[in-house]
Formats: C-alpha cells, structure tokens, sequence
DNA sequence: TATGAATGAGTGTTCATTCAT
DNA sequence: TATGAATGAACACTCATTCAT
C-alpha cells in the first residue's frame, strides 16, 4: 500500500513553494523546474496532483484568497457589533501585521494583473472583489442611506485594494506602511460616517 | 540613403503595437513575432531600434505615462484656480472618458505588476507614483493642516489607483464606471476638504 | 497467502486492455496510465506480470497470433479434404465474420508496421507470414505443379494480407466488406486452381 | 535581405532526414532532434517550415505518394496502348527496381498504420488506395465484364499492396523480391485477362 | 534600413519505471 | 499481491536573439 495523506501535505508544499518562487522571480520566471527544486521534489509531481501549470496557480490563487478571507473571520469574530468596529475589522483584516507580508502583497498584485487574462482567474478574482464591496455595503446600509452607503462601500473598497497596490510599490518598512494604510482607511471611514445624516 | 525620421516612426509604431497585443494576450504571450506581425514589420527590427525586448517595454511603461501626463496637463490648465478644482482635474485626467481605454487599464496594471521584479518599470512606476500624491498633496495643503492634508492625500492616491484597479476587473460598460469614479472621488474629496477645521 | 490463478486473470485483463486501448488511441498514445486504467489495475501491476511494457507488448501480438491460429484450426476442421475446400478455410479464418472486428484488423496493422523496429516482434511477424504461405502451398501442391504452387501460394497470401491491409483504411461496413473479400479470395484461387494443365 | 528560396531547399532536407530517421528507428523514435540532427540543422527549424511535428509527417507522407505518383506516370507513358500493358505499367511503378527501397517500403507501411489515428494522413491514404483501384479497373473494363473487371481490380490492387507489405518482412536481398512480385502480379494478372468470356 | 532564416537554451508536459507500503 | 506516489529523462515546442544579405 503506498502512502495515503501524501496529497494533501504535497499540494500545501507546492503551493507555498510556488508562492515563493513568485516573489522571488516573478511570475514569467517562475518556472515548474524552479518551483520543484524551491520544494524539494521532481518536476513531474505537478501533473500529478494538479495537472498542469495552470491547476497548480488556480490553487494557489485560491489559497491566497483562502488566507485573507479567514484573516477577515478571525477579524469579524472579535468586533463589536457596531458598523464602525466590524468595518474596522475588515480593514484590520486587510492589514493585519501578523499575516501581511510583502511576498502575500506582491503575489496578490501578480494574481490580479495575471486574472485579465485567465477566465479562471478572473472568476475567482471578481468573487472576492464584490465579496469587499457587499461586506462593507452591508454595515454601511446600518447607518448610511441606500445611496451614500453604496458610494461609501465603492470608496472604501477601493481605497483598500488602492493603498494595498500603491504598498506594494513602497520602499518604506512594511509595518510602518501597513500602520500608515489602517490610520488612512479609519479616517476615511470616519469622514463617510459622520457624512449621516444627524436626524 | 537612409530614411530620415524612420527611428521615431518606426519606435512609434512598436510601442503601439506592443500595447495592442499586451492588451489582447497578455504580457506572457505578448511575443516579439506577433508583436512584428501587428506592427507589419520583421521581427529583427526590435533590436534594431529598442536594443532588445526590455528596451521595448521600457518605451512602453514611458509611453504610458507620458499619455497619462499630458492628459493630466491638459485638464490642469482648464481648472480655475481652487484647490477642489485642481483636484478635480487630477481626477479627472485619471478617468477621462475620452482617452482611457479598457486596454490602457489593463496595460497600466499589467505594467504595474511586472514593475515588481524589474528595477527599471520599477523606477519608473515608484516616480509616477510619488508624483500623484505630491500633486494632491500639494493643493490640499492650501486648505488642510499639513498632517490632514498628508492623510487626505494618501487616501485620495489610493482611492484613485484602487477605483482604476477595480474598473480593470469589472464587467460593467466602461463609461458608467469611469462616470461612477468620478463621482466617488468627488464625494470623497468633499469629505476631506469639509473636514477642515473652521477658524 | 496469494490468490492462486491471478496472474493468468491478470495477464489476459491486461491485454484486453491493451488491445482496447490500441484500437481506441493507437500505439503512439497507448500509456501505461490508460491502459491500467482500462484494465482497472493499478500502473504497477505491469512490471509485476510483463516485466515491462516490451513484455506486454509482445504478449498482445502473440495473443493475436493465437487467436488468428485457433480461427483457423476451427475452420480447417470443418471442412472437407479437398484442397480447394481447405484453402477455403484458410481464406474463411482470415476473414471470419464472427471473429473479425475493427479493433482486430487496426491492431494487426499496428503491430505489423511496429515489427519493422522490434526484433522480437518481427520474429513472430514472419514465422506466422511464412505459415500462411506454407499452409496455401501445401494445398495447391496436390493439384498444381511445384513452380505453380508457389506461385499460387505467393499470390494467395499476398492477396489475403493486401485484403486486409485495405480493409482497414476501407470506410465501409466491415461485414461488407469481409464477404467482398472472401468472395474475391475465392474468386482469385479459383482461377488458380484452372490453371492447372488438364493432364 | 535574407536568403530567398531557402524554403523549398530546407523542406526537401528536412523531410529526406525525417524519412531517413523512420527507416532507420521507426516512427516512434523518430524525435525533432534526431530528424534535425541527420538534416545538420538546429531543431528549432521544424516549427518554422512545417509548424509542428504533425506538419512535418504531413509533408513526409505527401512526399511518398508523390513519388509514387511520379513513378506510376513515368511507366504509363512508355507503356503501349493495351489494357494489359497499361496494368503491367501500374505494377512496375509499384515495384520499380530503380526507385523502391527498403527505406521507401518500411516508411510506407509506418504511414500506413499511423494514418489508421491521424485523419489529415487517413484521408491522404484513402485518396491514394482508391486510385489504384481505379487506374486499374479502367484498364480492366476495356477487356472483362463490370462485374469481373471490378473483381480483377480489387484483387489486382489488394495482391500489389499485400505483396509490398510482405516484402517489408522478407529478410531476402530486395531485387529479388521486387522481381518476384512482379512476376506474381504478371501471372495472376494472365489469370484475369483470361478469363473474359472468348466471344 | 530592413528582412526573415537560423539558432539553441528553456519550457511545460508526458511517461515508463521504481519502490515503500 | 497490489498500490499509487515519486522520479527524472525525453519530448515537442516556443522564443529572444543573431546575422548574412
């Protein structure tokens, strides 16, 4: 009988070591012969547990949304529920110190400029781009009006994934940037509450 | 007897062509043959005029933000002489109807990620980058104390790239979401400068 | 305590499956994959009862061989000593309605041209081309004279196998086209047997 | 200006290498870089004439039955004007001493048996099996019945293919075995014409 | 200035074979 | 006896680059 669980423990292996690769080179240079070696197997294990190239990135984009949508669990979990605290848990989420770190920010922008042109991508990638939108449109409605908590959810969807692009960018430390983005995202979203309507 | 001015119809005509096929395939596939085929021309050209595919993408990624420049420039001038207007100018440029393309979005982030492991677009973007929020900056500055003005900045920055990051995934006609940019931005930027401490 | 017997269920499950597969994909794309898959086995199994793929190989075409000379055991039995009679049921073996299908005569085919390469298998090859043309001419001895017979037997076996050859790239029902062969057969050994001088 | 008329030169070399490789590997071990290597040129090449492997065979196979094609119009023209001469012309071609070689015999029948899972060769094939056939049974019916001239055709025509396929196993010196067939296929053509009804 | 023929290293993928279980 | 995980060489194919013309 040969080894069962083997599965599970090689495609966790291979994607993180996919990840890897990816900050390090690049997604062009990241090849299957360099993924393997980063792993320590043979390049033929890929087409066994994901088929092609592309099965082993579609998982690995998976993970990376995987990963963030549980940062956001753990996030949520421990707000109050008030819309401010739980809309403070999504920012917090997106730039938990503890998990974020440049090759997770890095990989993400490649995943997403990658997604124009891969369907598959593209579905998983739009999936998690309203995800952000509806989570925060959905606390907003509880103290803005339909109209302004929409526009709110647009500006502060955006100026999430845009204070995450323009990190990646950065040369500054990391912590320092992700303080920096969180301290921006809470003000903004202070303004957009104080927008309400004082009845 | 050489042709006089063929260097910069013929740079011209490459840059051109290589942002249609990026556009259409993808940065990875975007392959010097068929980025000759679409420019009508051989493939030993390239090297000729742009020494070799690195100095083809670096005069695309200059290209791109040159249009992005004077578009900027052009609507800068046309704004009266206040700090919501200058800004609104900025904004406008970002989302012009007129000039901004699906493939210059996708173009401009493709760029963008690929800039990540590549020290030239690096540079190039990090200026491009620093630039958009020093202008912002700048004119807030008129207004807001320097520490809200910074913070106004950085946010309006990001929600400037996140709102183009985000359209470049959406589905949704083109123009209704540059219009619905326009907008979100304008709110957002009446947030801040409402936020300014009334002497 | 191992089941007694496996390896016989074994070997012939496995060249079933190898038949089936050659006639579905052909040779080329006969993997081990596909054909333990088809077999309902695992990869492994091969070298555990073939040695490798050459030894299952060369199983198949001795399989074929066997079959082909079980038809023509069955069909000179039945029939009366004339010799007429008995090139007959040689004629009818090869071309029996019953036993002959599409993936027999492709797989034939595949094996024939695949001999011109493997020394093993061309051993095989010839021992059952000669066969064939020493049954004919043993036949036609009885009634024609030596350099007659041979040439009889020459024409007959050429003309059998080049019936079947055709037959395989023939788009028409293979029923068909069995009885047009056989009655071609007959036909051709007919004018064979005439010409024998009338003493 | 590069070279010009390189295209026609290359595509002759690398089709004499590929059929050069067949006859001395077989098809299955016939790879790019051995063909590219017996041609003396690089591997990357191939895709550049011919596309891909498949284009390669293509050519490969168009090649054979032109050459036969060629051969079959040489011999009919010196022919005389009578249907048995015409039909001896056709068996010539098919076992011209001058022009058939081992190689020539071995790749045909490889072609044969790949075109059995390759339907640009099937059709290649086909279109070449019915023209025996018919250059054939035109000659024949200027002398025998339809029903008879039809059944000589297919006999004639399937005794020429099965006498070339068990040449390609006849471990005898070739001009032997060429003269052979001939003299084979002379005689039961003899048979054939003498079986018109005498009116 | 411009061509496109030619190269050859590099890629993803396939697959027979081995082997621990 | 039987599995299927794992290997690594071999393969077809791609492509930036070079260079004679």
């Amino acid at each position: 009988m040969p080894k069962i669980g083997m599965r599970e423990i090689r495609q966790t292996q291979l994607i993180n070591a996919t990840l890897t690769v990816i900050d390090r080179v690049g997604l062009a240079d990241a090849s299957l012969a360099l993924i393997a070696k980063q792993a320590g197997v043979s390049t033929g294990i890929v087409s066994h547990y994901f088929g092609d190239k592309n099965g082993l990135l579609d998982a690995c984009m998976r993970q990376i949304l995987l990963d963030l949508y549980q940062r956001l669990q753990f996030h949520r979990e421990r707000a109050t529920d008030s819309p401010q605290m739980k809309i403070r848990a999504i920012i917090d989420a997106n730039f938990d110190t503890a998990d974020t770190s440049v090759p997770v920010l890095k990989t993400w922008l490649v995943f997403w400029a990658e997604s124009l042109h891969h369907d598959n991508l593209l579905r998983l990638q739009r999936i998690n781009d309203r995800r952000l939108y509806s989570n925060l449109t959905a606390q907003l409605r509880r103290v803005l009006p339909e109209t302004q908590a929409k526009a709110a959810g647009s500006a502060l969807a955006a100026l999430i994934d845009g204070l995450w692009l323009r990190l990646t960018l950065s040369p500054q430390p990391l912590e320092q940037g992700l303080e920096h983005a969180r301290s921006v995202c809470y003000q903004n979203l202070a303004l957009w509450l104080n927008s309400a309507p004082t009845p």
